[in-house]
DNA sequence: AACAGCACCTGTAGGC
DNA sequence: TGCCTACAGGTGCTGT
């Protein structure tokens, strides 16, 4: 579900809420969404605080007062929320941190997600490549001339650029004006600085717009995004092109939907 | 050793 | 209404 927009928009209004708040008690409700297994998560933040909330790519990290550090990862339906206590918990409520009067809410109907603890010493960088709103052309170079795989599908990879998902790689070849299927090594460096410059672009936009809200996707307080109205690609499959007026194509490209305009997007673009 | 393909899960929307 | 299929903001494993 969320990409990066969206996993900022989370720890914001999450880090404006919980910081130096006592964890009083936990619940858990499904033992297996808690990484590594057989973990006990419990007795880890019971009576902690939260010290520093972040994000790198997808993962919310979350840092104790102790020094220890654990990570969230939402997979494609997970959900942080925070509600009231009393508030009813929604079906596939699987870890529950008790604030004083408000519980953080991980919720996961298809448990691609989970909770993953690093402790003192382990890192949250494992298989991610640069942040795309610090990433400079040359970094994108290097990855993409190693691989003859679609640029689209390179995109998707968290080991090249850590953060974007499957709507933002379609917006942001939409924004270069860069074929989804050309192989990611045959990028021209012209080619390879717009798309750097189109993948900052559309995230600080959706950024502002606090994230696409497609079907379930909600920030911790329940609200959704708007960036959804102002997609040009994704999602928009036969509709007429926001610049040209020409039908967006849907194909699948690495086993994901991908969305581009045939006009706008040409392989021989340079 | 890179890469395609599939598995992991549940919910929902659309066709008949 | 009900049954079936297709598809969904992601990733990790498998075999080639």
């Amino acid at each position: 579900m969320p990409e990066l927009p969206e996993v900022q928009t989370i720890v914001q209004s999450l880090a404006r809420v919980l910081i130096r708040r006592r964890i009083d008690a936990v619940y858990i409700n499904r033992q297996d969404v808690i990484r590594p297994a057989q973990f006990d998560l419990a007795s880890h933040l019971a009576g902690r605080s939260l010290t520093h909330i972040g994000r790198r790519g997808k993962k919310i990290i979350l840092q104790l007062d102790d020094g220890n550090r654990l990570y969230v990862h939402l997979g494609m339906s997970g959900r942080l929320s925070l509600e009231p206590s009393q508030a009813p918990a929604r079906p596939h409520t699987h870890v529950i941190l008790q604030f004083q009067s408000d519980q953080l809410r991980f919720v996961d109907p298809r448990r691609f997600g989970g909770i993953f603890w690093l402790g003192t010493d382990g890192s949250a960088e494992q298989g991610l490549g640069p942040e795309p709103l610090l990433m400079r052309p040359r970094q994108l170079a290097l990855g993409l001339r190693g691989t003859r795989r679609s640029i689209k599908t390179a995109l998707l990879d968290q080991s090249m650029i850590a953060g974007l998902g499957n709507i933002y790689a379609d917006e942001a070849l939409f924004a270069a004006g860069i074929d989804p299927r050309v192989p990611a090594n045959k990028l021209t460096p012209k080619q390879i600085v717009r798309l750097n410059r189109a993948i900052k672009q559309v995230l600080r936009r959706a950024l502002r717009h606090r994230g696409s809200t497609l079907r379930d996707y909600r920030d911790a307080n329940g609200q959704a995004g708007r960036f959804q109205k102002l997609h040009r690609v994704y999602g928009r499959g036969a509709k007429p092109c926001t610049h040209c007026r020409t039908a967006i194509k849907r194909i699948v490209l690495g086993g994901r939907s991908t969305h581009f305009c045939p006009n706008c997007q040409k392989r021989s673009s340079t």
